[in-house]
DNA sequence: GTAGATTAAATTGTTAACAATGTTGGAGCC
DNA sequence: GGCTCCAACATTGTTAACAATTTAATCTAC
């Protein structure tokens, strides 16, 4: 007897691949060959071949004709897609839970701050990810919108994407919990100033990163090879 | 030799598919069944069979397993969902025309303006659907996120199907102009008016469904059968 | 005539072999 | 050595046959 039905075997695996890449186990970049996924995840390469392909469609992975698989690397300006796009969604989703048209459990926001502060404590870095995730994504849940909530569950994998392309530091997130003060904003029913902190807080995160640096780089071989970069190889 | 890239083929069908779904050719419910589509399409059974798990994904087809595809019949609550991602889209679309973070080429969208207005003036219902359609995602287009654009891509396709479901009369679209309005708003620069136009134009549409109506009415055979219902085969 | 069972047809799901393409490594040549 | 060319390999793409399932039709019993 099979627990999962049959036809959401192309689910399981594009979901495992999918938060491998979320919780950045998988690189940008990394090849995808069928061959070794039909045989770590044992599946049928049917399903395989399906599951990279919505992979795709997300994209998460890249597909080259003939060439393959691999996860994807987002340019500069989808990187920035990406965060507007999120800013936007995410605003939305706190207007909904500011609104009051739902009646909304604080308490679960809080548990799963906990479960975050507790994983930036002493964790492992892919469960801090994960959780900073999941925080987001209870917010689009809790808006009881599921057309938002699986929209924002794929930026939030991009976003994973983008970060481990483009994080100057390895700092894994910023320790001044401001997932708390949109809890204490939507807490105190204050439109304003939640939308300004979850603002805020996407706009910091893609601050942390290196876009600008690589925005107007071009693949400029002239200087690449210059003497500044011969020097540094000594 | 073949003017399109192979590896496109699927999105070809999708495509073909989706559109035709977007312009209500292919009403809700509509089975889809592959060898049908594969000779009139003249494809491939695994691109079919491609294209239309793409089309599931988007939520565009449901397919059941063993049981095949057909055009998705989406909820009442679904819809609402719809109407309110678009609506929170939509509005983050409007904000950055106006930030004028972008010149705007207001031209671009007097010119849709005008085909959608000759198309509901003698176009035939289909044409008037997709202009409209093209109208909101001009507007996504020249806000210049890739990624919004694709979104409301899906919804715009998705409202198509919602529309053709739960609509009260057979009223293609609104004659009150309501894009013109939102033209006007960007042009003047006042974000607060352009969003609320926007607001009110999605509001507009949503209200002129039945979703009310199906809402609460979870199948009651009882009811169903009765005296009323018996009354109106007569 | 209707309910239920049985068979036939239609449709989807799976598999494996084959074809096409891209990649790698080495032999021979300059 | 460095280069080109060619063959072997690895990988992806395609096809057609087969299996499993659902749907429709037919038949029998009552």
């Amino acid at each position: 007897m099979k627990p999962a039905s049959k036809a959401s075997e192309i689910e399981r695996i594009a979901d495992t691949i999918a938060r491998a890449v979320a919780e950045q186990r998988l690189p940008p970049g990394t090849r995808l060959v069928e061959a070794q996924l039909v045989d770590s995840l044992k599946a049928n390469r049917n399903h395989v071949r399906s599951a990279l392909q919505r992979l795709a469609l997300r994209r998460i992975v890249s597909i080259q004709p003939n060439r393959g698989a691999s996860i994807a690397q987002p340019s500069v300006e989808e990187a920035r897609a990406v965060f507007t796009a999120r800013s936007v969604i995410e605003r939305g989703v706190i207007e909904i839970l500011v609104s009051g048209v739902r009646k909304l459990d604080i308490s679960l926001l809080k548990k799963q701050r906990d479960k975050e502060q507790a994983a930036i404590r002493n964790g492992p870095r892919e469960v801090i990810i994960r959780e900073s995730g999941q925080f987001h994504l209870l917010l689009a849940r809790l808006a009881g919108n599921a057309v938002l909530e699986e929209m924002l569950n794929d930026l939030i994998t991009r976003s994973s994407l983008i970060i481990s392309l483009y994080q100057q530091h390895n700092n894994p997130q910023c320790g001044c919990d401001e997932h708390g003060n949109i809890i204490q904003a939507i807490e105190a029913q204050d439109p304003v100033k939640a939308v300004q902190c979850m603002s805020h807080h996407l706009h910091d995160i893609e601050m942390h990163l290196n876009l600008a640096f690589w925005e107007t780089r071009t693949v400029d071989f002239g200087s690449v090879f210059s003497e500044e970069a011969e020097s540094r190889l000594l």
